[in-house]
DNA sequence: CTGTTAGCGCCTTCAA
DNA sequence: TTGAAGGCGCTAACAG
């Protein structure tokens, strides 16, 4: 009792007994006299014994810890996602690190070293979204960790992937602003290395095509993900002739500095410009108007893609099983496209 | 490399060399020949050698993993602290495990349990709201793990606690919603076991004192850190009569959530009623009008707690210094008190 | 039912 | 400059 931790030997000694009976009778194996067990356990209470999951881990070959890396905890997105994925790992009895990337691929493939070296039993990972190369994640998995992606995948790996249905989310809310009567309709793509990014550009284009309607360069705007890119976009976005009658964002953060800017410009949302953005974070009903949004399962996903991941850690066989789970998405119409909704 | 995992004993037996050689060789020790260390580092290189974590843990009896509690993730003023906590860690070379008490007491017990059993060096804790027993925190640092309380503390445990002046704050709010000529201002408060709840509702009162304003038992709802128990404590305001003029509400998304049923009611703000919040988060600039609210220095608490941690276990004496670090805050006028600010 | 032995991967004496 | 031996706390055969 050194450290002020209790150890097993403590038990052992104080017991007269072996170490190897203390951690049975701890364990409650079949085979132990009741006495004994009792006498173990009541001393364990008493002395709070903690087992050592460091000592445990070593034997075992498992840490019970699996792996998050995350652009950054400041997307709402992600912090949802985490929920759900702390509440599987709770149920399931792992623990989860998480590291963020800031959106840089250096700080990610650092992130990956890091939990490589504590031994995690499997990955959690959403890219940054400067992430071309995949090296850093093929060389874990190549040796036996576990990795599952969710929302940013990397369609190059065999491994479980959990994501939303980007392009009929992108269809839907291009749709609505078409059905609205929006003929020109712009679009703040996000970063165009990330397969959401494309997605839900390609829904955009399509539903343009489906419609009859030409697609613009000139509408077709890069972004990052958050508010200050909306910003950005939208004032780049104004300078275009004739102006256009509707802005699709790739996430609501781009829309809320989208809105912000036209406000400032005193452009009327919708009757001027309509915004539709995506994820529906709990910002989207704040805003006035509300935010017509395609929402997401953020937790959900965090979920599914926890779930996934403990079921190839435990599966028996080491033939791995590489599922895509395309969660659906919902429209949801507020006021930034219909003036009377709510 | 049984696991697929290279460890030293596969270095050593390729380089016909002990393990200790190739152990001392790894971590540049001086009295090592240089051909047999570059000899190791090449071959390590060569194999992708990593060392374990969970090895060297168990030697040198820490982890260099610190573990964090916060009631959860999706208020965004934990996930900005989470952010300066992650940016603090990468630094020092620490590892960080987040559990979420979802404001539950158990929950939060659960999760000091299972960090502790994962041998962190230290924690950061930001109880629940519940929490008003400490037996699993005092039990913990008895055990020799540091503790550092950010934002939701507890005064009664002589560790490091980093807060910003939350009663200041208040005060400043408070008095700006005087300045500006109201006399039947509401406070929103949090959970009162809290002291941040405590410290912004006796800045509230105190100010209304310092003004010789009445203090009014049924301008006081008692509310959740959310949006819903916002609009619920709005609702309930709204039966008072007569009627307040202004609201100063516990936090952001409590003002959210009031703003909401305000405007559902046709009550104008600020001109019907005024509101001011705390935190300052993203969301309260894009709201409409803007919040008015007393920021807090989100990140840079994380970043602080962190530091003091990690100055507090590598102390080399035991003896524990426990400052309180008080951070300033800065009161940010927006449209939702005052009408042409921005 | 229980103790002994060995070992997880690494570090740290103590000798050589 | 290097190797052998022991141990961190625990589990897993193998005996008895």
């Amino acid at each position: 009792m050194s450290s002020g931790q209790v150890t097993i030997k403590d038990i052992a000694r104080q017991l007269n007994i072996s170490v190897a009976t203390v951690s049975r009778a701890l364990r409650d194996f079949p085979d132990i006299n009741e006495n004994t067990k009792k006498a173990v356990t009541t001393l364990a209470a008493e002395l709070d014994y903690r087992p050592n999951q460091i000592a445990q881990s070593l034997v075992k070959r498992r840490t019970n810890t699996i792996g998050v890396v995350i652009p950054t905890f400041v997307i709402p997105f992600y912090a949802s996602a985490i929920s759900g994925i702390q509440e599987e790992a709770a149920k399931a009895n792992y623990n989860v690190m998480v590291c963020q990337s800031n959106e840089s691929y250096t700080t990610e493939v650092s992130n990956i070293y890091t939990l490589a070296s504590s031994r995690v039993d499997g990955l959690l990972v959403s890219v940054s979204k400067e992430t071309t190369n995949f090296d850093h994640l093929q060389c874990l998995q190549q040796k036996g960790i576990e990795i599952v992606f969710f929302n940013r995948v990397y369609e190059g790996m065999p491994v479980a992937k959990v994501v939303v249905d980007d392009y009929d989310g992108a269809v839907a809310a291009t749709e609505h602003l078409i059905s609205i009567g929006r003929k020109r309709i712009a679009h703040f793509c996000g970063p165009q290395n990330l397969s959401i990014s494309q997605e839900r550009r390609r829904g955009y284009v399509d539903a343009l095509k489906t419609h009859n309607l030409p697609v613009r360069e000139e509408l077709m705007l890069s972004c990052d993900f958050n508010i200050a890119s909306g910003m950005d976009a939208a004032r780049q976005l104004l300078q275009v002739r004739p102006l256009p009658d509707a802005i699709f964002a790739v996430s609501d953060s781009v829309a809320f500095g989208a809105m912000k800017v036209l406000k400032e410009q005193g452009i009327r949302i919708p009757e001027d410009i309509a915004i539709a953005g995506y994820t529906d974070e709990p910002t989207a009903s704040l805003v006035d108007p509300g935010l017509t949004t395609v929402a997401q399962p953020t937790f959900e996903i965090g979920q599914t893609a926890a779930r996934l991941l403990f079921a190839q850690i435990n599966r028996p066989s080491k033939e791995s099983v590489c599922p895509k789970t395309v969660l659906k998405t919902r429209l949801i119409i507020r006021g930034s496209t219909v003036k009377n909704a709510v």
